[in-house]
DNA sequence: GTGATATGTTGATGGTGTCAACACGCAATC
DNA sequence: GATTGCGTGTTGACACCATCAACATATCAC
């Protein structure tokens, strides 16, 4: 089975026992950059000899997506992500101001990824409107697929629990794909229906896919079967929304 | 249109502050069976005078349901919900093994609704397979839009924590989409592509929209404007699964 | 150097899931 | 009809959790 090409990134290393989608036969588009940036400095799990931690905030972040990669979104903690750290029950407060807060920069660190990866597909699709649609297609499906508790965090805060920068960098994220979707109407390419409904479409469909992939449902056997699942559903979408 | 009729059912009274979506303009099909079976007889939070409860079971069920509704999925808690029922805070253990457990029986229950609807939608809908695979799309996005909390729970378990019972009905419920496919492709409807994929592009979609609608993520004004965008995207589905 | 302030710690409180031991009442057996 | 077994519900305990308040330490502005 072949893994989607972009490395798995921030010190997402264990593999999980159920990933029957991903895999990794090289892709060439994987040059960009990785996804989301790791954290710089500290390997988080070092015992530190100051009495300042010098990058909590970010140190926290990762330990928790390093929780969840072994587990389950419900069982992190904020106990449990400090003492990975090494430091104390009580030191998050300092940074976040509670738990959900914690989750929500995960995801919002998410959504900065999932948005310089759908622009870097843009970047080297030269084509029309039509084929860059399927290049963040299948751009933002292999993302949930390399970042898989990257995208369960992000989506697992309801509206009423998502916090301010939290939405904004979905509307940036969303922003890309908006774009394209305009471009491809001045230019005859897409209907000229409601461009929002239009994007809404696009979205909820690579969306739904990438549930399925990251759940292990997407019963395909290989990579090579991965891809051409890519291939078949993203030009599917990008048909959808052309001139009849 | 033709709104499957599914009523609010199971007590799912209350509409939450951000529904932006759901419309409640009457419908006169209503008549069939909700999509759900309520708890038949006791009040869930009647307090009771005999020893036994009679149906803690169900109870439990409805109870948990409710509790989803006014509030977040992730602050139900077992001792909560016993409450609810007026009930010791361990009784529940007589009934389902673990938290999850309560949960995997709400999905499940979630699931054979999901199904009933779809079913019934195709029922009354005679055309060939892609109206008929239009219809289910309706049908299904409905269910979410009607049911959130169900459909909430029926999508939060991970493939790892979802019992036997419960995949027995999700796969009962993907069923009725399989075999509107396969109908299709036997009729030329369809495309001739692996059904499998087909079916989960179609189901992919259908669950980005339904997730999105329950959000309130999709920026409908008014019912008689999503039932447009219900119009569009499925009809979009179903055009895109049609051969050229 | 001296505060002021940001950052980390300790301790306590009330909530949670779950286990073990116990209590109740229905139902079948004698 | 009394006895006994077992399903169902209760009480109590334990470990864990989120969060608040009070305190300690290091860093920075002056």
């Amino acid at each position: 089975m072949l893994m989607v090409s972009t490395r798995n990134l921030s010190c997402l290393v264990k593999s999980s026992k159920s990933d029957s989608t991903s895999d990794s036969k090289s892709d060439s588009t994987s040059a960009a950059k990785p996804a989301v940036k790791p954290a710089a400095k500290p390997a988080a799990s070092a015992p530190r000899d100051r009495y300042h931690h010098g990058d909590l905030r970010q140190s926290l972040i990762d330990a928790a997506i390093a929780l969840i990669q072994d587990g389950d979104l419900s069982q992190v903690s904020l106990r449990e992500v400090s003492r990975r750290v090494g430091v104390s029950h009580n030191a998050p407060y300092r940074h976040f101001q509670d738990k959900e807060a914690l989750l929500n920069a995960v995801a919002a660190q998410g959504f900065q990824g999932l948005k310089r990866v759908t622009e870097a597909a843009i970047a080297v699709t030269p084509g029309d409107a039509a084929e860059q649609l399927q290049a963040i297609g299948k751009a933002y499906i292999q993302f949930a697929v390399q970042n898989p508790v990257y995208y369960r965090v992000m989506f697992s805060l309801s509206d009423a629990q998502q916090d301010a920068a939290l939405k904004e960098a979905m509307a940036q994220s969303w922003g890309v794909l908006f774009q394209v979707i305009l471009a491809g109407q001045a230019s005859s390419v897409f209907r000229a229906e409601d461009p929002r409904q239009m994007a809404q479409v696009a979205w909820a469909m690579v969306h739904g896919i990438a549930l399925l992939a990251i759940e292990g449902q997407l019963r395909v056997q290989s990579g090579e079967d991965f891809d051409a699942f890519l291939e078949f559903s993203t030009r599917m979408l990008s048909q959808g929304l052309q001139q009849q």
